[in-house]
DNA sequence: ACCTGAACACCGTTCAAGT
DNA sequence: ACCTGAACACCGTTCAAGT
């Protein structure tokens, strides 16, 4: 990687968190970076080429987990440093949906825990379902908590209020978002326990 | 709601089946009605309000599970019926995911759902994260069968060899996606039922 | 090897003006 | 009540031409 293409990646994780998703261009980061457009193109085939260069420098910080842990526990501390490493940019859910896993780091941490999964027991049959099913969930899980946090409590509370019946009143945020996400985490891994037990 | 505004949503469905959420914009949708699409913002407040009318015209062809059925075998048929929903209608996903619950018909069927959740069981501090959690399972499902579907079975094999050591191959496609979302399914309901008899 | 300028083919949204 | 034309402020990507 030369030392131009890293500047290019840095200055479009510091638009991502200055301005957001929304507002990273190819037009936006040649311009952080007083160049055209076009020039961009010289160190990068395409915008989702853009956010897979992202992406894999973002799995630099990711902590990956101690390999002799047992495959559930693994799997467990693995989630939770996914989460922790999307957490240090804004919008990393839509750079990692929006790319494709096919550099180096990505696809050793996909590796790792998809040997887990397997000395897990689960099945190869159902790997993909699984692996995916897992991952969709932290993705999505941190996108809904930026975009809570984004907004009033107020407005949360008021437009939940709107769907519930008056009977169930849902919990008033603010919320704990890692104690939910632990919560959901645990839910996945009980189901995949017992699932994988019943065949 | 007017005919000519029921007119404009049903033009929308057929562009999304016909050329993908990609090529519906306001100004490809106001050239299959013949108009400018200025004149689409008389009957709709903005791009995320016409997903949200998208969203609401196929609710109408959501089967609703009979009220007396115990609330686990409802939610299982209220999230097959989901999906059944969701693939009548190509990329229907994204414009659920960029529209917001607001709709009549759409209001009820979550309502209905976060029902069965308290009757099954669920803490009320925990039903958004458990909802949220199932909702966004059934939607990443149905898009990922899509992306999976439209591409050749050989390059979908390829690239999955890559991530995998070569001690575990992959189940190769055709897939059976009935048979894995039953099991995404069982694994999320089976995880629910088993934490939320741990406190 | 890397960059610019200009172009192509688009976006969502607003608004005065028309009927 | 509904529509048009024109405009504003953008997009991603390509490509000949320059250094």
């Amino acid at each position: 990687m030369s030392e131009r293409k890293e500047k290019l990646i840095e200055a479009a994780i510091a638009i991502l968190n200055r301005d957001g998703a929304d507002n990273l261009s190819m037009r936006t980061l040649a311009r952080e970076l007083n160049r055209t457009a076009a020039s961009l193109y010289n160190h990068v085939r395409n915008k989702q080429d853009l956010f897979g260069e992202i992406a894999e420098q973002m799995c630099a910080d990711y902590a990956m987990p101690d390999q002799s842990l047992p495959p559930l526990d693994y799997l467990l501390e693995a989630n939770r440093a996914y989460r922790a490493m999307l957490l240090t940019v804004r919008d990393s859910p839509v750079v990692f949906e929006d790319s494709l896993p096919a550099t180096p780091r990505r696809i050793a941490i996909i590796r790792a825990i998809l040997e887990a999964y397997i000395a897990l027991g689960v099945p190869t049959g159902t790997l993909l379902t699984v692996s995916d099913m897992v991952n969709n969930y932290v993705l999505s899980f941190v996108a809904d908590e930026r975009r809570f946090q984004s907004r009033a409590a107020d407005e949360v509370t008021a437009f939940m209020s709107q769907l519930l019946s008056d009977a169930a009143p849902m919990a008033a945020p603010p919320m704990d978002f890692d104690a939910q996400f632990e919560y959901g985490l645990q839910i996945l891994f009980a189901g995949i326990k017992t699932v994988i037990n019943r065949v």
